[in-house]
DNA sequence: ATGAAAGCGCTAACAG
DNA sequence: CTGTTAGCGCTTTCAT
């Protein structure tokens, strides 16, 4: 059976050279190691008509690099995550790198478990969206010197390099295009809680009404996911509470279609009944029964440079200043605002 | 420097065992080979100790195994592809193997090259999504008995098995229901050209016209791609037909929402001015601002059933009889068909 | 009950 | 200009 796949050895013994010549010819080393021109042809001459091609396995074993990068995220049906994914990949692919892809469910012990199977496989490099709620695993792994590169969730306190919005900034300017039509009893829709982008945008949500000196009625922060359900069962609870928020921040595209859902079962109307801005730009905000008024997050972008920056790690040994980058998000005005016209605020800045 | 991995040498050096026994331990093989019970417990400890795991590398080379699966898709950041993607990623996680992922952009050469690199890292099988235009790729690799299954899209007069909607069937029920509804002028804009399910939809949309004796107006099929930018530029081209089309079947989500967006810019409304339905149904379809009425896929359903049938080809080494399998559509009645008045129908089955 | 040795396919150090 | 040798970390014959 010579069925088998072409290697090294195959060629080398077909032409009656060694393994390190074939070796040498093959990765365009020819002239360094001056194999003659003759040689170095049939080699190749040869490699072509066997189709040959490298066993990555052998190579990373031997090399120590698998151009390989492991990708570990909580959700990749998310829209937000896909478009991301679709641009590591891409940019990944730029450079020449496999991508290795796990979705961690919003699960820390998935998220562990995953990381150690590419930690196994022996990958270049780490992009992570982490749950969140945990750091010992991946500190440990930037112990180990194997770079890695938090996307959209970081830790304010933790060295490490990351990609995310200006969450803080992005809710704050949220709340305060609120605040400026005359809201004041704003319910905020949370994510996952402890997780960098819900902390911040929850942040800019209680500073922009301190700026304004409007008091923060704490029992108007409510959810915990970043998920459909949770929009839609908060919402549901909160349309019971007297008297009615006037508008809601929602910190996820996903929990606002949640909310839309209860709004609508609700025989409410968005805005006349109640306004609305959500974090997360899609394709079909604008064409949903009222327009969204979003927050808009580079998710292109963030790939990318998280990208950049991880391969930046790999390919230069020596590890950077981990340095944290903040990309500005940019309010996409539609009509799910309305003026309201019981205006009671105390000062307008 | 002890700094690097703990490997099976290292341990077996430590313990003044040889690496054989070590990994036979750590393989739950003692019993088979008879290693003491003491023996086997001062590895187990160690390797705990040391936190040890094994070179995935090394193990994939040795063995000709390496549970990892490829998988190439036309657009991850297409919600319809990213939910199977999170379908496939899930049921390979709990059989144990690990995704590497490619987006081909609906470009069969980064499919050909994805397609390489991934045979290159010895993936176990292979689990694609093909562009759909060229398939000597694909035989090849089914030909070197590598396990492959067709995802989505597949090759009518080709031996590979594969898993995808019944397109046909959708399309039929779809295009009959806006016959039903007194449609006669009704425009198809289609996806990629050439593709499965784009063939199978078109052919159900001429079937509905033929089988209530309808004629096909081929000026009235148009398009070229399953992305947002073909459904506005049809769209726009469409509405400035005279006649009139009364109804648009439109044949991804992506192309609805630039249908959406031409029409609405055109400052016509559906389904007054003009009615629609269209495949994939999503998580916002129902809050567009006229829900969608829409042919709903078992996205989740089909990435399970690839995987499942994939790791099957893989564990039992015998090639199965390559099996096609149609999954059912489903129409989700929404609010944009509207009755057409002008009955011109020459007979109603 | 355990080990020595071979080899998966590749690259690199060293030797001519 | 080319080859020999060693070794990456693992599993598996074959011995004992």
């Amino acid at each position: 059976m010579k069925n088998s796949n072409p290697t090294l050895k195959s060629i080398a013994l077909k032409l009656g050279v060694s393994v390190t010549t074939v070796s040498r010819a093959l990765n365009g080393k020819s002239n360094r190691y001056r194999i003659s021109k003759e040689t170095e042809l049939k080699i190749l001459k040869a490699a072509k008509e066997l189709a040959y091609s490298p066993n990555q396995l052998a190579r990373g074993l031997r090399l120590k690099r698998t151009n390989t990068i492991g990708y570990i995220i909580p959700d990749i049906s998310n829209p937000f995550f896909a478009s991301i994914a679709k641009s590591v990949e891409k940019s990944a692919r730029k450079f020449g790198y496999s991508i290795i892809l796990c979705d961690s469910e919003e699960s820390t012990d998935i998220e562990k478990e995953s990381l150690q199977l590419m930690l196994n496989r022996k990958v270049d490099g780490l992009i992570i969206s982490p749950v969140g709620l945990e750091v010992s695993h991946l500190v440990a792994v930037s112990q180990k010197n194997i770079p890695i590169v938090l996307l959209d969730r970081y830790f304010p306190n933790l060295n490490l390099p990351f990609v995310t919005s200006d969450n803080y900034q992005g809710a704050l300017e949220a709340v305060n295009l609120l605040i400026e039509n005359g809201h004041t009893r704003i319910a905020c829709i949370q994510g996952l809680k402890n997780t960098s982008p819900n902390n911040d945008r929850v942040r800019g949500y209680k500073d922009a009404h301190l700026n304004k000196q409007l008091t923060i009625d704490e029992s108007l922060i409510v959810g915990d996911s970043f998920g459909e359900d949770n929009g839609y069962i908060e919402t549901k609870l909160l349309l019971r509470k007297n008297p009615l928020p006037t508008a809601i921040f929602s910190v996820s595209n996903l929990i606002s279609l949640g909310a839309i859902r209860a709004i609508s079962e609700e025989g409410l109307k968005i805005p006349e009944d109640i306004s609305m801005i959500s974090f997360d730009d899609q394709p079909y905000s604008r064409f949903l029964s009222t327009p969204m008024t979003t927050v808009s997050q580079q998710s292109t972008q963030i790939g990318q440079i998280a990208t950049k920056l991880l391969l930046d790690q790999i390919e230069s040994k020596r590890s950077h200043d981990p340095q944290g980058i903040f990309l500005p998000t940019k309010i996409i005005l539609r009509d799910s605002i309305k003026r309201n016209i019981n205006l009671k605020l105390k000062s307008i800045g």
